[in-house]
DNA sequence: GTTATAATCAATCAAAAACGTTCAAACTCA
DNA sequence: TGAGTTTGAACGTTTTTGATTGATTATAAC
């Protein structure tokens, strides 16, 4: 592997994990423990990290930067409201099933010392849950990258195996005639079997996403019950005919 | 090979790989280092490409590149050679089972435009396969943060849906009368199975696990075939004695 | 708290790899 | 043939690398 490589690969990770261990990147790169941390001094000196003890983290300027940029948070303070309060839907020792994306993985710090079963189809949520010390399962099968979630019939598969308590579902649009839906119809396939298994559904959102149609239907909307942050009163009666919908500003 | 093409086949594959190593492009062209080394000095000259020690990288975008391990034979770690000589074993179409591990990981490079069906319960190796462009099931299960591995009986489960052409393992122990180890029970478990499920077991260890005896047990050295980077000769009689070796220095 | 143990650190050094330069041989094209 | 170009090998130099050392820091045990 040349220096850039190395360097290359660093970064990149470290924008993906916000922290790496030196071990780790020496087992990675097949590098001396040496190199790796010649490799880190470097780019400290570059101020595109920052180095502690036993690896390194980025930077101040580059999380600001990042978080920006960065759709995932977009909307974020309505996205955590929206997390915490389905969190407090959660019972101590309930097994849950927690769907990929970005919302869901928001209620994580929310789920601690509960002593929950957390299932979940996403990759990115796994490493989360595990530093807040819940027990994890992940589904797995057919990985997608574009949304680092496993879907397909091995995970529905997978799923079959497990009962859930309660279950949480993001989705890009809702609408009073249409339902809930969402752009990747595999994705849906996941959600909706989810729901099939869990005693109480849960459905995620913010009020970028009222009266929206995605491509691919999950189900309707007498089927789960809605967390939103807010909602116009008139839309939200035509929504309560149909199904609970719970309003974190209340 | 003439001047201008050895030129374009540089650009190519750079602008495929995003980074190439002089020593791979002497082993490529046939032609000298001195050669090699001109070419690049021209191609940057042109602004086509900017050097870099040990090789040259795209001056395109300053984004982060895709790391690139390629099969120069010089400066290789054990592991990553006898990654490489695993991975020399694997057929185009084979679906392949990955044992979690670093040393199975390092094969990754080396499976790309196979048309491989990869199964791991490796969590670190669902990333780098994506990178990869390589088709990735996950097995799923509970997650192990200590090895980023998942185990357990769902895991052993969702792997009985597959069936493998060949199946690698990394282990801690190789043993001639105690046969194959490794310190977690449970890890030792999903080892089995995948083993069972594939036509062909390869064990992959470096000469630091021989005649060391970890914990658990996986399974008798009759059932796998060994690749190994060196091993003493002695040694190596009984090992034949008992099963196929493949030595990476031969 | 204190101590013992383990992990990580920076600094150093020798070996390995990659470098540019030079020069003679091989090739090209008139 | 002969001038101009391209090539590969050889050389000494520079850069990178991995192993080792003892100091420093974290972790566990007391």
């Amino acid at each position: 592997m040349l220096t850039n490589e190395r360097h290359s690969y660093i970064l990149k990770k470290l924008e993906k994990k916000q922290a790496v261990k030196i071990q780790d990147l020496v087992d990675e790169t097949g590098a001396s423990e040496s190199t790796i941390r010649r490799d880190l001094t470097e780019l400290e000196s570059q101020q595109k990290l920052e180095r502690v003890f036993g690896g390194a983290i980025l930077t101040r300027h580059n999380l600001i930067e990042q978080s920006v940029t960065d759709k995932s948070t977009q909307n974020l303070s309505e996205k955590i409201q929206v997390a915490q309060a389905a969190a407090e839907l959660i019972k101590e020792g309930d097994s849950v099933f927690l769907d990929a994306g970005t919302t869901t993985f928001q209620m994580i710090p929310f789920l601690q010392n509960k002593n929950l079963v957390v299932v979940t189809n996403g990759l990115t949520l796994v490493d989360t849950l595990n530093e807040y010390g819940i027990t994890t399962y992940l589904t797995g099968g057919l990985f997608k990258s574009k949304t680092s979630a496993f879907v397909g019939s091995q995970t529905v598969l997978a799923m079959k195996n497990y009962r859930f308590d309660v279950c949480f579902l993001g989705v890009n649009g809702l609408h009073v005639e249409n339902g809930y839906t969402t752009p990747d119809p595999e994705e849906a396939a996941v959600k909706q079997v989810a729901s099939s298994l869990s005693r109480n559904t849960f459905v995620l959102a913010d009020h970028s996403k009222i009266n929206q149609i995605s491509f691919a239907k999950i189900m309707d909307l007498e089927n789960a019950m809605l967390i939103i942050d807010s909602m116009p009163s008139e839309i939200l009666d035509d929504f309560r005919k149909k199904t609970s919908v719970k309003l974190v500003h209340e």
